[in-house]
DNA sequence: GATAAACTGTACACACCTGTTCGAGTTAGC
DNA sequence: GCTAACTCGAACAGGTGTGTACAGTTTATC
């Protein structure tokens, strides 16, 4: 329990108006975005009913915060986002172009499962160019890679450049599929995901 | 109210019965299962409706041929993989391991290719281990292949035989997405299938 | 401890999908 | 050309999901 107050919350998030939001709101709000999180990525189609039971709260209160569904897909989204890009931005990219690479495969594919279906019920809802612009960012960091390994004769440039990003998605994928079928443990993946990517990236 | 048995067209199929059936209901049962396998496979959410109004028929008559939407979608798959079968049989899977994997994959991808997202449509209609025999044939021919590879040292042999053929379905399922976005030509994704597969599975 | 913000459950309106029934019209088949 | 089979639209029942309105209660905050 905080005893200080001070500056309760954050008053410049979204309608940074003259009251504060209360604790309370604020911690819903969070308990449902994480139960959204959660929830979502096990099933993309899961209803509002089941995200606000996950999280403890009526549905009510769960449109109090959030106009619509897709409002709430949004943040989801745009916070999953938000922390994937945090997590590849911690990465070291430079060096080795195939060292790199095997670096991002395996952090990308953390993220990737973590997140799960998220990516989804983000289609289902969001307008395609919105979340085409949420994956550029990370997409982006792959693609540069795989551009210098391909300038470097280190993998193979015999091919298009946007087949080989959509390899590295699917195997990744399938990769999370394998996973929930019980194929392959998700201490394996990694490697898995890895070697074989290389592999397939390589002439 | 037998009046004349005649044996006109096939009373074996299914209900076998003493009447034949009539020859607007078999075309009509045709273009129903034609439709909805197109509709399918591009949504595999499409309701009832659209189906019926894709075939040009009245959902009454739909039902009329179909108890359920389970029915109906069991009778696709079963059609897509009966189909799927037979142009995998006329396959010549001997010789050179890598050149059969080769010769496997293009078709696959083809098949898969066609039929989209009707798997996914039969996953959340079709009981799990009904879904899984269904997919065991044309899984089986990829294993044995593979296997044979392995043995031979011309396919690596350091992973998972279940997680090479996750691969290489994610791979396929990858490129038929690749072109449903337009990255990628449907005549070049065959060439580009076999090659990125044979190369991640290869040493 | 007073007040306003936030939470709660219930209930309603609306939309969509499934599956069935009905009566009337059309058509294939003998 | 008769008859049974088939088709059609409209309409209903049952289910689910979304979003809103209301009235009462809790609770953070000052």
């Amino acid at each position: 329990m905080a005893t200080t107050p001070a500056q309760t919350t954050e008053t410049t998030a979204r309608g940074g108006r003259d009251r504060a939001k209360r604790a309370d709101a604020v911690r819903n709000v969070e308990a449902i975005v994480a139960a959204a999180t959660r929830v979502l990525a096990a099933d993309p189609d899961a209803s509002i009913n089941d995200i606000a039971k996950a999280a403890g709260v009526g549905r009510v209160t769960l449109y109090g915060h959030f106009d619509s569904r897709a409002t709430l897909v949004r943040e989801v989204v745009d916070r999953a986002m938000a922390q994937t890009d945090a997590a590849l931005a911690d990465l070291d990219l430079d060096g080795d172009p195939r060292a790199a690479l095997g670096r991002l495969l395996e952090t990308t594919w953390h993220l990737t499962h973590r997140f799960g279906a998220i990516v989804i019920a983000g289609t289902q809802v969001l307008p395609p160019e919105e979340l085409r612009r949420a994956h550029e960012g990370p997409m982006s960091r792959t693609r540069s890679v795989l551009e210098r390994g391909r300038a470097a004769g280190e993998l193979r440039a015999d091919m298009p450049l946007e087949w080989q990003l959509s390899v590295i998605q699917a195997i990744i994928h399938g990769a999370s599929a394998a996973v929930h079928r019980g194929e392959i443990t998700a201490d394996e993946a990694p490697a898995l995901v890895r070697d074989t990517a290389l592999a397939a990236l390589t002439a």
